[in-house]
RNA sequence: CGGGGUAUAGCGCAGUCUGGUAGCGCACCUGUUUUGGGAACAGGGGGCCGUAGGUUCGAAUCCUGCUACCCCGACCA
């Protein structure tokens, strides 16, 4: 490609809007234009990118058996309200209506719709296992669209669904998906890693998510430094032990305007993880059709930790979750704010959840409901029965792994770029839609889906490997992998020798961007820099001495004799491939 | 939806408090000189000052409504 013939509109300064790298770079290397809040236009460099992202989900699916289809955007509402989603999904789903007045929604993701294309036309267990996918289109009204292309409301995503007619089979499936993804991420050059996960309102019990470690990522996971052990933090426990100090008296202390647990454990000369603080917190339930009816409940846990609010979703069926306002509290629990106990709390209709973190501890301090007093040596369940005990807190640097049990979690963020399930029936079952198992007997299938975010991933080669110029791409998904710049066009034999080598880079099937602009040369660095090629050959100073400059993009430089320069490059460009290619 | 903020040329901003008919840098066009990390000089094009209404002789500027966008929290590939 010749610079002068593309179009790669870079600006000098990136538009205010634009937080993370990969968006200041997104923006200003021309690969990417916002049209409105999440939506973009994707320019040829962007869309070159891209494609090759796109090339080799498609080649690794395909390599795994995943056979690809291509679903409709436009879904009609029948479908969603057979899955039962329609009443629950929130406003994410972008609803609207046709000039018949027929309803439809942009889809967000798009298990009732393979669920309708397989039924009734895969009848028969000897049909299974199918794995469909495709690389398409999806539209989320998301509250906060965010960082560019790394959260939009339009975005392209891979999906596919598996279908199945045993667990074992399903297990074979995710397996084969986990290893294809593995190998998607590694080709493209990315580091990652693969962590438990919470399953969301998709639904199904085993899910694990393929991080990008990356500072600005949106996640945060944990995972052990002695065992495999990662999870989002989301979904991430800990071991929590049990303490074996003698269990001493209750004893009233006044703390007089001391509500917090830090004001407290700093009053009562005692470590915030020997109090138990009381949340309060409202939620519409699950199955609630009419979004006003709240709900509340009141949370028990270790004043050291923090609540995990996808956790506590989960406990309570909750579709909307939030704290309450001190007035609602003052209400639900009839206890003054920053004094709520469970011993002697007057609560009706109000579910009293405990997190395990307080069944081991001794002598614990606890809110006594009474303005400016708390009560110390508190002791489960000697002053007080929990109905529900369970896990809520959000694990912590520092923790104790839950699975080896002695090393301990470090904290990391990442971007959530790959997702995959263990569906189970809840689609099928829902729409009814079955095969026949050898016996001639009718059964529901088991599904799996597997997601990827084809913008997301690109942009996050950009978070991961980027200095203050611009993107270092890695080779296999840079928009070019090798970019020609000519110190002085109108010198007569450095164009010719430009020319010579940009046709035999072509013929070589390089990718490659000869830069023929007018321009400076500084304006050409600049710009090489924003496009990122891993390559980058000037053609200048050095020509006297028969030497093309190779300056790559990571920094390291070379000078190589103008001579076999083809071939030389083509090495560089298969061996920079091969790298990761290969696993 | 809650809280905070912004809207003036393609991008980044000043001007608004104190009303007088719109400006700077970058980008763009022409010419000359330059040519190894975003050149210099000269000339030039481009703005219903988000939108609707009001106050006023006069509004980017003051008042009111609306809209869009951005930041902080719940969503997720």
């Amino acid at each position: 490609m010749r610079y002068s013939k593309y179009y790669i509109p870079t600006l000098r300064e990136a538009p205010s809007d634009a937080e993370v790298p990969s968006q200041q770079f997104a923006v200003r290397g021309g690969y990417i234009k916002k049209i409105a809040t999440g939506i973009y236009d994707c320019l040829p460099l962007g869309l070159k990118v891209i494609r090759k992202v796109e090339n080799i989900v498609r080649q690794e699916m395909n390599r795994a058996g995943a056979l690809e289809v291509s679903m409709p955007t436009v879904v009609p509402a029948e479908l969603w309200q057979k899955s039962g989603r329609w009443y629950m999904y929130g406003k994410e789903l972008l609803r609207f209506k046709d000039r018949a007045e027929r309803e439809y929604c942009l889809g967000p993701t798009h298990e009732e719709v393979i669920v309708d294309m397989v039924t009734n036309s895969v009848k028969s267990y000897k049909q299974l296992p199918l794995n469909l996918y495709q690389i398409q289109t999806k539209f989320r009204d998301e509250i906060r669209p965010r960082f560019g292309l790394m959260r939009a409301r339009e975005f392209t995503m891979k999906d596919a669904y598996s279908f199945h007619d045993s667990q074992l089979s399903l297990d074979q499936t995710y397996l084969e998906m986990h290893e294809a993804y593995s190998r998607i991420f590694n080709r493209c050059g990315l580091d990652f890693r693969v962590v438990k996960a919470d399953s969301g309102n998709i639904g199904g019990n085993a899910s694990q998510e393929f991080m990008i470690t990356a500072d600005t990522g949106e996640d945060a996971i944990l995972f052990c430094n002695d065992c495999d052990y990662a999870a989002n933090s989301e979904k991430a426990t800990t071991l929590v032990l049990n303490e074996s100090e003698e269990e001493l008296a209750l004893l009233e202390v006044h703390t007089p305007e001391k509500k917090s647990i830090e004001e407290v454990a700093q009053f009562l000369q005692v470590d915030s993880a020997k109090t138990i603080k009381a949340l309060v917190y409202k939620y519409l339930d699950i199955k609630d059709q009419t979004d006003a009816d709240w709900l509340y409940a009141v949370v028990f846990i270790r004043g050291d930790y923090e609540l995990n609010e996808v956790k506590l979703g989960n406990a309570l069926s909750a579709k909307v979750l939030m704290l309450a306002q001190d007035d609602e509290i003052a209400r639900v629990t009839k206890a003054p704010v920053g004094y709520i106990g469970p011993v002697g709390l007057d609560i009706k209709n109000v579910r009293v959840l405990a997190d395990d973190s307080i069944v081991g501890l001794k002598n614990a301090v606890i809110g006594a409901n009474m303005t400016d007093y708390h009560i110390k040596n508190f002791n489960h369940p000697r002053d007080f029965q929990f109905s529900e005990i369970t896990d809520l807190k959000t694990a912590k640097h520092g923790d104790i792994c839950p699975e080896c049990q002695k090393g301990n979690l470090s904290k990391e963020r990442g971007i959530e770029v790959g997702h995959i399930f263990k569906l189970g029936k809840k689609y099928s079952a829902a729409m009814q839609a079955t095969y026949l198992d050898t016996d001639g007997k009718e059964q529901v299938f088991i599904m799996g889906c597997y997601g990827i975010g084809i913008g997301r991933t690109a942009m996050s080669a950009i978070e991961q490997s980027h200095d203050e110029r611009g993107p270092i791409w890695p080779i296999q998904i840079a928009p070019f992998e090798v970019i020609i710049i000519p110190a002085n066009l109108e010198v007569e034999e450095q164009r010719s020798i430009c020319e010579q080598l940009y046709s035999d880079l072509l013929a070589n099937n390089i990718d490659v961007l000869f830069d023929d602009r007018k321009e400076r040369i500084g304006v050409k660095f600049n710009d090489a820099d924003l496009i990122g090629a891993p390559i980058r050959v000037v053609l200048g100073k050095k020509l006297a001495e028969g030497l093309a400059e190779l300056n790559y993009r990571n920094g390291q430089k070379e000078d190589v004799k103008i001579a076999g320069l083809t071939t030389y490059l083509c090495n560089i460009v298969k061996e920079l491939k091969s790298v990761n290619s290969e696993s």
